[in-house]
DNA sequence: ATGCTTTATCGTATATTTGCGATATAAGAT
DNA sequence: ATCTTATATCGCAAATATACGATAAAGCAT
């Protein structure tokens, strides 16, 4: 619609839907899954093990990026990515934060 | 485009990139603290909570429970919304299965 | 039956995302 | 200097998401 309201959220809020918006697709799962299974960083290999174009990839990893789950550093004519960990533990500490507690108390909901 | 690739992925990679997505908004976050807080069921109550028209949260409730995330029942002319913890559990596991284990062995990344 | 309250749905406008091909950029090799 | 390889970015088309007002539906009270 014209107006955006999600600035009116609170930045916990905010950050924790920025990081689910950055998994929210199974081709930036899938990268991530296959940059955790490979210890080293790869590059273009991801190309090669998703069904898509080289220039789509190229985004879905400027995505990840951005939402800081992922870092690259350029290494010759080619790009090394590898996850976060530090970043990618913070936000999974806040996921559960924001739920598990709750979900002791509230077992038996009514519904 | 035209074309969707969503369905060249694995199941289990579309199912927790539909997980994300149905958290990738700070409205939906919303929704689900304070669905989580009271532990009884809310309705209308959400909407004076949120920055938002009653259309719009009808909307996003909606796509909670299709995600499967809340479930909702009809009580007399008001809806009752309470979180589905069973599924949320099973997400949450899932989604630490695929990266927590992975972390402790690629503690130290190259980049 | 009529009106009131609560929630869902429809229609619509705009913004964002997804995807690709084409092109640019940048480094190594010849 | 030129060619090759790898990656990023641009431009575009189509699909989805976000948001709202208006309206429908469903149950309760009078």
């Amino acid at each position: 619609m014209a107006v955006h309201k999600k600035e009116e959220f609170t930045q916990k809020e905010q950050d924790l839907a920025n990081f689910a918006k950055a998994m929210a697709h199974p081709a930036r799962i899938s990268i991530l899954k296959v940059l955790a299974q490979r210890n080293a960083c790869i590059c273009g290999e991801i190309v090669e093990l998703l069904p898509l174009a080289q220039s789509t990839v190229s985004q879905h990893l400027k995505e990840l990026k951005n939402a800081g789950l992922i870092t690259g550093t350029i290494d010759g004519p080619r790009s090394c990515y590898c996850i976060n960990w530090k970043a990618f533990q913070k936000f999974n500490s806040e996921f559960n934060f924001l739920f598990d507690n709750l979900k002791i108390k509230n077992e038996k909901a009514c519904c």
